[in-house]
DNA sequence: CGGCCATTCGATCATATGCTCAACTGTTGG
DNA sequence: CCAACAGTTGAGCATATGATCGAATGGCCG
């Protein structure tokens, strides 16, 4: 008997559910129908969507992004994630991503109460602030994470912060040193002088960091861009590195590794495990193994991604 | 650009889909989450719907059963219609009709008003009426619209109208009738007699009429329960004849014949077309046809059947 | 370049929904 | 037969939702 009452109350619920949700009826309406109260019906159609008699498809390529950036952010403890769809035409085009992100940014300035956002390298970062856009918030910093200034002295392409305060008004440091010094001594004794130990308090204070992801294989940007040498970089590979986060490499667990340009590198180290909102942006199959590791090493506790990798990533 | 606006709406609005329906936010939530104001979101939302994007499935026999009932109603114009799922044990149960009806009863007689009922042939009816709440409404009326006097001068089995005034206490009007009198002239002159009058005056204002639905072939209820002869079943089927209401025999198309037994029978005729609530119950591969043909000259506007019989007809 | 039309937007409000809580119903164990 | 109890029920309320309407925006034609 219990069996049965069972049975006819999940009837109930399934028929409640599709008046419902099917048929669009109003909970009310659907009362009067089964002859219960509207509180019974209310229970009914929970315990449709609790029992799983009804289930939601959306068809629609979103679909897929936002169930994987769920999982993502599930899975990895993530304050904030974002799956863009891949575009098929262009599968490393970081234009999604970049949209994105300036949408991220785009939230965070328009805040009146002062922000300081923190940048780091790579493209999506750069192409992100180019699409920002611009308003007036002369009370906002903008501080670098990394050297802007390249092998050669001259300012780097990723001025990244110049541009971004550009748009907002707001005050920036960017980070007068050069990528790599000469010896871990002259390091240390740079990022103590007075103007970069200011850029480092600021970059403590960041309410928000956006951060590139680089993959470390012969590709790897920071060698792409000149900023390391075709030794140092296979040094730093033999040594176990797998991905670098404004600079600083880190193997597969996500560990920053003590030891070759790390030892030499001005940029602002990343705070492990990451407390403060840092996004990490990236897409691309070979950037999979970085993205992954950077994850696992809690160096970042935020992803914008695309498709195609978030699923890569997922099935590692 | 209209056509990228376009699909970045869409994505929005499948965004803001997923988050309502499958991640379970609430609209203000997901406002914030893509930077718009509530009111969007809920457009969003509702974009999300009306252009398909998401679609609800249903796990449960129930679903299909409310699909053909909805479908039922629509295509017949009805002003009831109740589909239960089929028994594969048991195809011709009247079981789950008889439950339905013994609740569109039960609702119907639960009300304080004065209401009148008024009930016809069939096993289902019957089977309903025993499953009908002990209730106590002396002011309801039960009417009978078909004669509860068989051939042999004993009360029917089918005193549906006594059992149902016993459980409610209402009073009730059965027809001291024979089914079939032995001319049209004879039925003529009875039914104008004061009893048969006075019940053919309440029949006229039942606020229900729930009536069996039998088809006319070699097993038609109304011979094998001896109301009709063999000789005179076959003349009605080489007339037309495809089913019958209360004894009412009607073709293919369902049009009442005027000839035959209809021409001798006590019957309260059916009204045509149906403007009182009126029920047809009826399960059966074998009834199909007759159900359709009551459905399309309108002679119910509400109908109570199974799954398989309500796809049979909808596919005919 | 300005004005017009067609959307779109967000404030506001009526309605629908979900939840809490106290009362109730049927059940089980004394 | 009664009492304790677990599970349900519906009233009432706080919140969420959906519709309306005036304002604003943007595109298009003169």
């Amino acid at each position: 008997m219990a069996a049965e009452n069972e049975k006819s109350r999940l009837d109930d619920a399934a028929r409640a559910g599709w008046l419902y949700f099917i048929a669009g009826h109003t909970q009310d309406e659907i009362a009067k129908m089964l002859q219960v109260s509207r509180a019974s019906a209310q229970r009914l159609v929970s315990l449709c969507l609790a029992e799983r008699l009804i289930t939601f498809r959306l068809e629609h390529p979103i679909a897929a992004c936002m169930e994987l950036a769920a999982r993502l952010k599930e899975r990895f403890d993530l304050a904030h994630c974002e799956v863009v769809p891949a575009d098929p035409a262009a599968p490393q085009a970081t234009a999604g991503i970049a949209e994105r992100c300036a949408n991220l940014l785009d939230s965070t300035l328009r805040s009146e109460t002062p922000v300081i956002v923190a940048l780091g390298t790579g493209r999506a970062v750069r192409a992100a602030v180019e699409r920002v856009t611009p308003i007036d918030r002369p009370n906002h910093q903008i501080v670098s994470l990394v050297g802007n200034i390249s092998a050669d002295g001259s300012a780097s392409f990723y001025d990244t912060v110049g541009r971004l305060a550009d748009r907002t008004g707001a005050r920036h440091y960017p980070m007068p040193l050069p990528f790599l010094m000469s010896s871990e001594d002259e390091r240390n004794k740079m990022v103590r002088i007075e103007p970069i130990a200011k850029v480092k308090a600021v970059a403590a204070k960041a309410d928000l960091r956006l951060v590139g992801i680089g993959q470390m294989d012969q590709k790897a940007q920071v060698h792409v861009d000149g900023f390391v040498t075709r030794d140092e970089l296979f040094e730093m590979m033999r040594q176990g590195a797998i991905g670098e986060i404004t600079g600083w490499a880190y193997d597969s667990k996500g560990r920053l590794l003590k030891a070759g340009t790390n030892r030499r590198l001005t940029s602002i180290p990343p705070e492990v495990p990451a407390k403060t909102t840092t996004i990490g942006a990236a897409v691309g199959a070979a950037k999979v193994a970085a993205i992954a590791a950077a994850l696992n090493g809690r160096l970042i506790n935020g992803l914008i991604t695309d498709e195609a990798t978030a699923r890569a990533i997922l099935e590692r």
